[in-house]
DNA sequence: TTTTGAGACTGG
DNA sequence: CGAACCAGTCTCAAAA
């Protein structure tokens, strides 16, 4: 069909398609213009895939219109296209045992013509009791065509459920008893919905799990008449070459506060877009004509800037816009775009009389923070820096982060100065603003892009909500993945019961114990000042003991070698055996101390896998009674240990329903007199916020306090060793993923070294650029992994429970508490802190040995780190991990699994506990270490981190020179002077 | 005057 | 609507 005749034939509808159909074609036409042609017709292409958005299609014959999937591809040739893809929204629904054929025959008459189809289907349901047996759930499959239709019916279900579980008590709805099938009343069938499930998944995510389609990877698409077809090209890795734009904006202001778009001005707007740098002045506000100019603050981050002078504002954004038009970006990066620079510009383009959203197609939405366009992206660095750099909140400027990431130190111009400079200094700040478009080009080519588009390709959303969405929201995405391929349907999203009691008074809040944390020492250590030691000779006695099975633990378990492929065992074993003899027979001796670090890797997340730790493995008595596999002596169910803690309210749980009772009677004055409401038509969150403010005052008043102090309670949580693993799959292929960028890491590492020695210093610098790129990489990832374990107690979070916290935290405790005690009697533990601890060993402890093996291997090990392991291995092997192995026949292999591991850093020249002002009391989480050759391996804790850079180097210098002083001291004098004279933040 | 609580920020 | 967690330090202000 042409687009001539199309046009025609829509022009026949109703005037609301009409509406549509101007709305529509103004969307394909500043699409069209950004590059984003819809391919209708013709050849198979390949593109890459940029982001995608929901959006609605309309039946050219019938005029109805269709939710799908709007896809922007990028080709090779840098080029762009769109496609839609039809796809019907969908949500499940539960009903009462054996009801689903009446349920969905009825729906089907309730909502015909809003409802597209009804499938029964059954679905792993793990709150299903013995659904490890093979027994499924079944649910109805409510389809839709548009979201629209969707939303309509799932709130009105909503409500029908909620009614049916206040009716019927929640368990008896739950274990199905049995129906007779006599003739029912349609009301009846409604109260046969018991549940609905994923209906609160957004479209776009839902497609994407379900076509198993992700950002940033290559699709063969060919269109035809039955619709859109994509093929994965998994042979294609490299990323596509999109057009990217980073820009930045410089404004006038008034002195002393934020500019104001409602009347400050646009200055200058630079840009780079693929590498080359663009100007444009706007001459209302800058002295004079800029000529093109040169910005390369490192030789790999080249600026050339061509400069543009306009007579004004008007003419700046004129020219910014059309020039977008003409290179058609597919990402727009910026430094904290979302809440200044694309705000900033709208506000200036309405003030001129244009829609920023019909000249680029982006639109700023205030309540969300966010600027986006349907079709490109727009890549804020600020947030990526907030959520996976790892640096501290008082570096998160983009002078801070050029610095640390980057490497180099930008142009800085005090706020105040720039309205002047730019009449007075145009020159300097057109060299300030072309700073900030490299920087921030740079930080996204180098840091933000690669992570971003690595991690889109396996969480089912667009580079936007990659970027911009919680941790713990990507985890969720993660995991809903691998429960639609196992699946799996998901839990709704949790919800706290805000009427909890503990022992007959309301709970306040509930929580269980997390990481544990110790200081045992202050002052000052340093390798080569003799430290005393009381070590405790039967602790050396044990490990004499024990060193054969400890080294032949590190051959085969850490280094997977067989023990008599090993030819020098004898020689590693007498030279360590001859060490801890000595240390032995001198326990109380004065030594320099080994100052090391040794701290698990990926504690929790190792914890979770060693155990094998869902939130749906967490289960009752109740839910093993109705399991098949709950047979006497069995091993699939593990307990282990957790620490509850809870706030209560002083009143009594009766004195909260007299409460209760009388302000249910009562009524609210909503501001006017007129409407005044009952307390029981107020939404239900603020009845309770109103009611948990009248029970803090009544405790005040009654018992002068409002809450007791916090109640602990050590409780067993039993984990089902046989659930369903999709969880545990999702977390070991993250942190496989991360290992994967460490492993890399090191090998750039390597060539680092390897081109060092050689002297390339093309090489050197790529390596660098490398180390540091992997490191980022797997920084990143770090904080997505670690979410895997804070995701379940996240509000809202489908898969909850607080006991699997708490297992996984306390499981931690007790390693590290343990290694303290090993470490307590053989040598001086300094301070620890959840996964790691902080000791001095004594000078002559063994340390680093090597076995050579007979076909000419090499395995160096720790002794320290290994002693630490094998204690750990042996109280913290999980011998009751079971996998499926045949899934018809229900049958699973057990085998024994850890894989809790110290690893070690150090030994270090020096470690600086700071002390308390007052006296005797030690101070956690703070410390600052030393490398041998003098510089600062660690700073922790000290705000000074907040106060900028500069003031870092002042106190590293005090460090510093506290450490010489230090030296000549005697040790006696240490702490004292030291607790005295260290408090980092007096320093400044 | 001391104690308590909220917040900002860091460690892990 | 959308939201990792808890542990700990320090500052500042309000309450006792």
């Amino acid at each position: 069909m042409s687009g001539e005749s199309r046009r025609r034939g829509r022009a026949e509808k109703s005037s609301r398609s009409k509406k549509q159909r101007v709305i529509r074609s103004a969307e394909e036409e500043i699409e069209s213009k950004l590059g984003f042609d819809l391919f209708s017709e013709g050849d198979k292409r390949l593109g890459w895939l940029l982001t995608f958005a929901p959006s609605s299609l309309e039946d050219q014959d019938t005029g109805k219109v269709y939710s799908c999937i709007d896809l922007y591809f990028v080709t090779q040739d840098g080029s762009s296209f769109k496609s839609k893809y039809k796809f019907r929204p969908y949500f499940y629904a539960a009903t009462k045992d054996k009801m689903e054929t009446d349920v969905e025959a009825y729906l089907r008459r309730r909502y015909e013509g809003r409802i597209a189809d009804i499938e029964i289907l059954q679905k792993e349901d793990l709150d299903l009791k013995n659904h490890l047996s093979g027994l499924r759930k079944t649910y109805l499959k409510l389809s839709f065509d548009t979201v629209q239709e969707l939303m309509n019916v799932k709130s009105e279900l909503v409500h029908v459920v909620e009614n049916n579980w206040a009716k019927s008590d929640a368990a008896e709805a739950y274990d199905s008893i049995l129906f007779g099938k006599r003739e029912q009343k349609p009301q009846d069938f409604l109260e046969c919905i018991i549940d609905l499930r994923e209906y609160d998944v957004p479209y776009h995510v839902r497609f994407a799990i379900d076509h198993d389609l992700r950002c940033g990877q290559w699709y063969d698409v060919s269109v035809s008449s039955t619709g859109v077809t994509l093929e994965k090209r998994k042979d294609l890795l490299q990323r596509a070459e999109v057009h990217i734009c980073a820009f930045d904006i410089e404004t006038t202001k008034l002195p002393l506060k934020f500019p104001d778009a409602e009347y400050d001005m646009i200055m200058m707007i630079s840009y780079m877009v693929d590498g080359n740098g663009y100007l444009i002045i706007n001459r209302e506000c800058v002295g004079e004509d800029i000529e093109n100019l040169e910005y390369t603050p490192k030789p790999e981050f080249e600026g050339f800037f061509k400069v543009t002078n306009v007579k004004n504002e008007l003419e700046l954004l004129k020219l910014w816009f059309s020039h977008m038009r003409e290179v058609k970006p597919g990402i727009y990066v910026t430094y904290n775009g979302d809440f200044f620079d694309w705000p900033f510009i709208e506000t200036r383009a309405a003030y001129h009389g244009f829609k920023m959203s019909d000249e680029v197609g982006f639109q700023c939405d205030k309540n969300q923070g966010e600027c986006r366009s349907k079709f490109a992206c727009h890549l804020d660095c600020f947030a990526w820096v907030k959520r996976d750099s790892y640096l501290p909140q008082g570096s998160h400027g983009l002078k801070a982060v050029t610095k640390a990431k980057l490497g180099y130190d930008p142009l800085e111009v005090n706020p105040e100065d720039m309205v002047r400079f730019a009449m007075e200094k145009p020159q300097m700040m057109a060299s300030y603003s072309v700073s900030d478009a490299v920087a921030t080009y740079y930080l996204y080519m180098t840091y933000v892009h690669p992570f971003i588009f690595s991690l889109a390709t396996i969480i089912p959303m667009s580079p936007d909500e990659v970027l911009r969405k919680g941790s713990g929201t990507l985890c969720e995405m993660l995991l809903m993945v691998q429960a639609y391929k196992a699946n799996v349907v998901c839990p709704n999203k949790h919800q706290s019961d805000p009427e909890k009691f503990y022992s007959n008074r309301l709970l306040e809040s509930e929580t269980y114990i997390g990481g544990h944390v110790e200081c045992l020492e202050s002052g000052v250590f340093r390798s080569d000042l003799p430290t005393s030691f009381r070590l405790d000779p039967s602790a050396y006695d044990q490990l004499i003991n024990n060193l054969d099975r400890d080294l032949q633990y590190a051959i085969q378990v850490e280094g997977k070698m067989e023990l008599e492929s090993v030819s020098n065992y004898s020689d590693v074993k007498n030279a360590i055996m001859e060490k801890l003899i000595r240390l032995r027979d001198e326990p109380v001796r004065e030594e320099g101390p080994l100052i090391y670090h040794l701290d698990v890797a990926a504690m929790y997340p190792n914890i979770i896998l060693t155990n094998r730790l869902q939130p749906s493995s967490i289960v009752t008595d109740e839910v093993c009674t109705a399991c098949d596999f709950n047979r006497p002596g069995k091993t699939c169910l593990r307990k282990l240990e957790w620490v509850w803690r809870g706030e209560v309210f002083m009143a009594k749980k009766s004195d909260y329903y007299h409460l209760k009772k009388q302000i249910e009677s009562e009524f609210v004055d909503s501001g006017n007199v007129r409407s005044s409401k009952s307390f029981l038509e107020l939404p239900k969150l603020e009845q309770q916020a109103k009611l948990k403010d009248r029970l803090k005052k009544y405790c005040q008043k009654a018992y002068k306090r409002v809450l007791d102090k916090p109640v602990t309670e050590v409780r067993e949580a039993g984990i089902c060793m046989r659930e369903n693993s999709f969880y545990i799959d999702t977390v070991r292929s993250f942190r496989d993923r991360r290992y994967e960028y460490k492993g890399l890491n090191k090998v750039w590492k390597g060539k680092l070294t390897e081109a060092k020695s050689s002297g390339n210093s093309i090489k050197i610098q790529e390596a660098q650029d490398m180390v540091v790129l992997y490191d980022s990489l797997q920084l990143a990832h770090k904080c997505i992994l670690n979410s895997f374990y804070g995701y379940v107690m996240r509000k809202g979070a489908r898969w909850y429970s607080m006991e699997m916290a708490g297992v996984v935290t306390y499981t931690g405790a007790k390693i590290i508490q343990n290694a303290r005690l090993l470490i307590e009697k053989i040598g001086k533990p300094l301070e620890l802190d959840t996964d790691g601890i902080w000791c001095a060993l004594p000078g002559s402890f063994p340390e680093n040995f090597t076995f050579k093996t007979r076909d000419s291997k090499k395995l160096t090990i720790s002794y320290p780190c290994v002693m630490l392991n094998v204690d750990v291995a042996r109280n913290n092997t999980n011998d009751q991990y079971q996998t499926l192995i045949d899934p018809v026949k229900k049958t699973y292999k057990t085998h024994s699994e850890c894989s809790i591991e110290f690893e070690v850093d150090g030994p270090y020249k020096a470690m600086i506990l700071p002390a308390s002002k007052e006296e005797g009391i030690l101070i956690k989480k703070r410390y600052a270490v030393f490398n041998d050759d003098g510089t600062l391996a660690e700073l922790k804790g000290f705000e000074i981190k907040r106060r900028g850079e500069l003031k870092l180097i002042k106190v590293f210098q005090v460090f510093v020179s506290i450490v010489w002083l230090l030296f000549f001291a005697g040790h006696l004098l240490l702490n004292k002077v030291y607790t005295s004279v260290i408090d980092p933040n007096l320093v400044i």
